[in-house]
DNA sequence: ACGATACATGCAGAAACGTGCAAGAACAGG
DNA sequence: CCTGTTCTTGCACGTTTCTGCATGTATCGT
């Protein structure tokens, strides 16, 4: 058992069950607590996890940072979705992903707009109850509580049996080498399956994304039709990648 | 029970019910008064909440949305909920059907209880994203957008590849003769759908249902395992569901 | 006013913690 | 192949924190 894995692993284990104990994951995976302790004082000093004694928490319960992020619409996030919320015509079929942009996209949406949405996230779903003309396809599977969004073996099943006119996939990392990534390898997955069911994909990336990268790459720059971004069209990262042949649509 | 995630507990606690009972937090965690004490005293000192004789209650009481939840909650439909709630055992599958009475069972169901959660209804599971032990899986389908629940082909087919000890519907009318009925055939199937899944099928019947029946058959009273409703116990129809055979377990 | 209950405080055992240290593995350079 | 370095890991030790109990005090309901 390497540190690297050790590391994934009481993250994944943070993530599942809500908290970690320093002993029982000692004697689960027969190593001293010391070590254990060490991985945790490592992640709480990287932001990941919270301290607390006798183990860890999540930074803050997903629930909470999930309605916290909810709450307040960043400005960027909004002129993104409404850049984005412009690519739908009307009676086309659009797969929209789970996360807070892609909400931002779902409220941006005409409130007279008719055509189809097809997502795997409840939050989006709610927020469109409110658009009588827009039919809604709901991909279910398990819920993963950190992003609110149906994931998992069963969703991709799902994500099969659709197809639409156009993808919005929200990202956590926009990077010229590292491409398009998020945080969970799940999560990668299920994005790659949308987008696998659209005959256009467009990334949602709000300024902030630019030039990050998360952990788990979730499609090549080839896969996709173009990035919405509010990053200024001079952005050094956002030249980079007009000159790989991303289409940038400008948001703003 | 770690002492971080006690006062963690606390704060959903007093968030959601609006006050807390030093007493019966311990006896519910199984943990002494005093450590209570301890950790209300903390959460006080930091401003998190009013420390009083017996407990403690919010900083400021109207932030809690509990007052606000209680409001559009008939008391009724909450008993009921707290009823049904009570029948999810640690570790069991329950499968929870949409509508608000099940909206209400979401909210009812101890915070720290680990649990499967198997619903159509997106907003039960944004509901459920602040129970962090509790696994959802997601049914998906076409939604129906007056009820907000998945329902259709998609739907029913979903259900088949699920199973549960439990299964809580709602209903719109609870009628002697016409037995459990809703308004609209497609939900009619999919309750059916749900149930046939389900070891246990209760009946979630806030007391306004009693007695009326809308235009669809969901189940004939064979079918189910109980009747949950908070209608008086001698209440005429209540005595005629008794005397066919139907457990009907009081809420109050 | 009085009994019952809740409370604060002090205390002790237990558990978790941080730190220093040494043994071992991985690795680079000679 | 050897050697020095670095990193990791487990252990030991002293320290801190937690928790339940006991004691005495404060507060509540009647």
């Amino acid at each position: 058992m390497m540190a690297a894995e050790r590391r994934d692993h009481l993250l994944s284990l943070l993530a599942r069950e809500g908290k970690i104990v320093a002993k029982d994951v000692a004697a689960g995976l027969g190593i001293s607590e010391d070590s254990v302790r060490r991985d945790l004082r490592d992640l709480a000093a990287e932001g990941l996890c919270q301290r607390v004694y006798g183990g860890a928490l999540p930074v803050s319960p997903a629930v909470v940072d999930y309605t916290a992020r909810q709450a307040v619409t960043p400005d960027g996030k909004r002129k993104v979705a409404a850049t984005a919320a412009a690519l739908v015509r009307s009676g086309s079929a659009v797969i929209l992903d789970g996360g807070t942009t892609a909400l931002a996209v779902a409220h941006a949406l005409p409130l007279d707009l008719a055509c189809t949405v097809i997502t795997h996230s409840p939050t989006i779903v709610v927020a469109l109850l409110e658009h009588p003309q827009v039919e809604v396809f709901l991909l279910g599977g398990r819920v993963f509580k950190h992003s609110a969004v149906a994931c998992g073996a069963a969703a991709v099943e799902a994500a099969q049996n659709v197809s639409a006119d156009l993808c919005l996939l929200g990202v956590t990392g926009v990077h010229p080498e590292a491409g398009l990534t998020t945080g969970d390898a799940e999560e990668a997955a299920m994005k790659r399956a949308l987008a696998a069911r659209a005959a256009d994909t467009y990334i949602l990336a709000s300024s902030e994304k630019i030039g990050t990268a998360s952990r788990f790459r979730v499609l090549p720059w080839e896969e996709i039709s173009g990035l919405i971004t509010d990053a200024a069209p001079h952005h050094a990262v956002v030249e980079q990648l007009t000159e790989r042949g991303v289409e940038v649509l400008p948001a703003g």
